[in-house]
RNA sequence: GCUGAGGUGGCGGAGUGGACAAACGCACGAGACUGUAAAUCUCGCGGCCGAAAGGCCUACAUAGGUUCGAAUCCUGUCCUCAGCA
């Protein structure tokens, strides 16, 4: 079975930097796993890290205009897995998507169901009490597994009724997306919450330095919409308000960094149920040798089958 | 010193006699997650008991008072702010 690492965790843990040092033993690529990285011309808010000597893929795979998804990702992923395997070297899924991860790993059934805008349009007028009616009589066993929390997001909602109709519609086609199984490491990076607090203050006040305000000049010059998906990411979005005059300087960039570790929050809530994550504390010294350690034990065994 | 406004939970801020442990927002905590995922959503958030229903206690600067009943009315005290001296 064809190996595949993978190095998540939460935001300014250093997990590029990790998967460039395991690139450089272990003869790898990286794959970025990052629903922000794939925009253009969004370097610094990003975080985007070229030039270290590694092959990254997954960046600037669309404009920051246009609309990206899960399933565009995972289509970019098999192929470019694909590449890397044929030739022979280790691909290294590094990010901190979550979902992004799970579909390269475990796969995203309902995935390759299309959007249908017209539905979506249609959709719009219902709140949420309706959309989980409307679900139920296309879809009563769907509606019924449902938790509270996803009965309520109407997001979820729409997304489902969608697929319910997909399904009504193509009953006969399959079109599961199941994905490759690899040979995979899940090696989790995490830290102490003060510690990482401050990881995060800095590289927020670092990334005003290298000129995250241009940037985003640039972007709204070239016609990026501020409610555009990919404007509606960490630090663009809080830049808004200081761009529109609503807040001062100081408070948006207050305001960036506390959303910055609430996302670190949830991120590590998404994870800390996978029992299948190394999980190792970045804090701590020479972190890196021991995960080394364990990508030499997993990689070279597997080499053997 | 005088006059006016005001003191509510970690914060902002409602409430002006009963449905108040106190709207709403923020922060905080716990979670969800199958084509927007750096997105979206849920729950909790004075204390104690309880699985829950619910119960008990302490609370709206502070000390008293009026009332069946007060964060809401009255009085004293202490603070804060604004205007005048």
């Amino acid at each position: 079975m064809n190996k595949l690492l993978v190095i998540c965790g939460p935001t300014a843990t250093g997990k590029t930097s990790l998967g460039v040092y395991l690139a450089k033993k272990f003869n790898g690529e990286i794959i970025s796993a990052d629903s922000r990285q794939v925009y253009k011309n969004m370097d610094i808010g990003t975080g985007k890290e070229w030039g270290k000597g590694v092959k990254i893929w997954g960046y600037d795979l669309v404009s920051p205009k246009e609309e990206f998804s899960v399933s565009r990702y995972l289509k970019f992923t098999q192929r470019t897995i694909s590449d890397i395997e044929r030739r022979a070297r280790l691909p290294i899924l590094v990010g901190g998507t979550g979902l992004y991860i799970k579909g390269v790993v475990d796969g995203i059934p309902t995935v390759n169901i299309p959007r249908n805008k017209k539905l979506r349009q249609n959709l719009t007028e219902m709140d949420t009490t309706q959309l989980y009616e409307h679900l139920s009589q296309l879809d009563s066993f769907k509606a019924g597994s449902m938790n509270s929390s996803d009965k309520k997001n109407p997001r979820r909602l729409v997304r489902a009724i969608e697929v319910a109709m997909w399904n009504i519609d193509n009953s006969r086609k399959k079109n599961p997306h199941t994905g490759k199984s690899f040979d995979t490491l899940l090696v989790g990076l995490t830290a102490p919450p003060d510690f990482l607090e401050k990881k995060i203050n800095k590289r927020v006040d670092d990334r005003i330095k290298k000129g995250f305000e241009d940037e985003v000049k640039k972007l709204t010059d070239m016609g990026v919409d501020w409610n555009d998906q990919s404007m509606m990411s960490l630090g663009y979005r809080q830049w808004r308000d200081y761009a529109e005059g609503a807040v001062d300087r100081d408070s948006a960039v207050d305001e960036w960094k506390k959303e910055e570790r609430k996302y670190a929050g949830r991120q590590m809530v998404w994870w800390k149920k996978d029992p299948r994550i190394n999980w190792f504390d970045v804090s701590e010294a020479e972190y890196q040798k021991r995960v080394e350690k364990l990508v030499k034990k997993w990689y070279t065994v597997s080499h053997a089958t």
